[in-house]
DNA sequence: GCCAACGTTGGC
DNA sequence: GCCAACGTTGGC
């Protein structure tokens, strides 16, 4: 079993919307990195757990969790003309893009992106890496415990 | 809106 | 295979 962290524009997809999608779950669709498919495609499991982010937004940072549901299969939306993740260099016979699904385990408060930042313990941790764009990174064992803990606790007095 | 950082493309 | 030009990401 291995942790993740997943973004996504909540102008796009919001932790929200997936509160209220059938089954709570989701098609991750939409991600055109190699590496970011990689990791869906060769290393997510079924149950592997993920932190949802939210990125370009107002208060970038952690809204919830969510688990692998289903495993990698072809992407829709590279098919389909209309779609702004077309890609006309995909075939159905040798599809490039994959998505998991996943669902929901729960809703966190957001813990945001600065709170992450001022954590030493979580200084390795590859989202908050200088130029990190990965949609889909990795998540140690010892980051996802402490930021468990993190998210259970009340959010930061804005002052 | 700016821009640093990184990925992708394509000419050679 | 190199690498300059270009596009994208995403925090600020």
């Amino acid at each position: 079993m291995r942790y993740w962290l997943m973004k996504s524009e909540p102008s796009e997809y919001s932790i929200d919307d997936l509160m209220r999608a059938a089954k709570k779950t989701t098609p991750w669709i939409g991600v055109r990195n190699y590496q970011a498919r990689n990791f869906m495609r060769d290393d997510m499991q079924l149950g592997d757990q993920a932190f949802f982010y939210h990125s370009s937004c107002e208060e970038p940072g952690i809204a919830g969790i969510v688990e692998v549901a289903r495993l990698a299969y072809p992407d829709a939306t590279q098919f389909d003309y209309k779609s702004k993740y077309f890609d006309s260099k995909s075939t159905r016979a040798k599809p490039r893009w994959v998505n998991v699904d996943v669902r929901l385990s729960k809703k966190t408060r957001l813990v945001p992106l600065t709170e992450l930042r001022s954590c030493p313990e979580l200084a390795e941790m590859l989202v908050l890496q200088r130029g990190n764009r990965l949609s889909i990174t990795p998540v140690a064992p010892a980051e996802w415990e402490f930021i468990m803990g993190l998210a259970q606790r009340a959010p930061r007095d804005a002052d």
